[in-house]
DNA sequence: CCAGACGTTGTT
DNA sequence: GTCTGG
DNA sequence: CCAGACGTTGTT
DNA sequence: GTCTGG
């Protein structure tokens, strides 16, 4: 759950809304983000402070021999990340906020093997603040670190529950400072943070089947899906 | 002790 | 079926 | 997450 | 690095 995302706000609103400045080297405008990718997320660097930083989705642990690990760490159950060995350390160390305006599921697929994505953003319009972890690894002989992250997951609300048992965990502005401050490592209370987003917080709806194919990152990914019977 | 795993999702 | 690349 | 590859030898 | 399984 939750394998792929948006991020295309105005840098103004993320600004007004983060209270951080987001340069070209950490942000553009991305409607289809995959794992993989450099992504923009907040952490507190230095500690109190709040930083935007372009981090890879899919966490490398320090002790990797191999950064192909995280292919398998793109997403972190938070009920169990406290304890992982993949994810424990960044639990109470290391935590981000993933910056995003909606995210993407897949339902089944129809007759014609086609999955339609379905798109989830918040009724507000507010930014949506995805609860990350990071972490930064060192290849042996190498002098700089390649820094990753995960989205935790929680168990989907009931706008999610149609389309999966798993959803991103959704953090509130009141919540932020606490999410990302390093020096705060009361688990009980981190765990409360990571708990489903209530049932109206988030509208979904059918998106262009366009968006399936990583290469299609542009505004049409939004639109409605064709009909599947029409040959337009 | 050493060797090997360390993870999520979804699907069966 | 499973892994890699995006 | 989905899409696309998944292999070797030798020759250009 | 640290834990589990043998």
């Amino acid at each position: 759950m939750c394998g792929r995302y948006s991020l295309a706000l105005d840098p103004d609103d993320i600004m007004s809304h983060y209270g951080v400045i987001v340069d070209g080297v950490v942000y553009t405008r991305r409607y289809n983000i995959a794992p993989g990718q450099q992504c923009t997320v907040l952490l507190d660097d230095p500690p109190g402070g709040r930083t935007a930083g372009s981090f890879r989705w899919g966490l490398v642990p320090s002790w990797a021999k191999d950064p192909s690990i995280a292919n398998k760490l793109v997403n972190a159950r938070s009920e169990t990340a406290a304890e992982k060995p993949s994810f424990r350390d960044a639990f109470r160390k290391r935590r981000c906020i993933v910056l995003a305006d909606g995210f993407y599921e897949w339902g089944k697929a129809m007759m014609d093997g086609r999955k339609i994505p379905i798109r989830f953003e918040r009724r507000d319009g507010a930014p949506l603040s995805l609860a990350g972890l990071w972490e930064s690894w060192t290849p042996q002989g190498s002098a700089t670190p390649l820094l990753t992250f995960t989205i935790l997951t929680t168990a989907a609300n009931d706008t999610m529950r149609p389309y999966h048992h798993r959803m991103p965990v959704l953090l509130e502005p009141a919540n932020y400072t606490q999410w990302i401050d390093s020096a705060f490592n009361n688990v009980d209370r981190l765990m409360e943070l990571t708990t489903p987003a209530p049932n109206d917080l988030l509208s979904a709806r059918e998106v262009s089947t366009r968006l399936n194919s990583v290469a299609n990152d542009d505004p049409s990914v939004l639109d409605p899906p064709r009909d599947e019977n029409s040959f337009l």
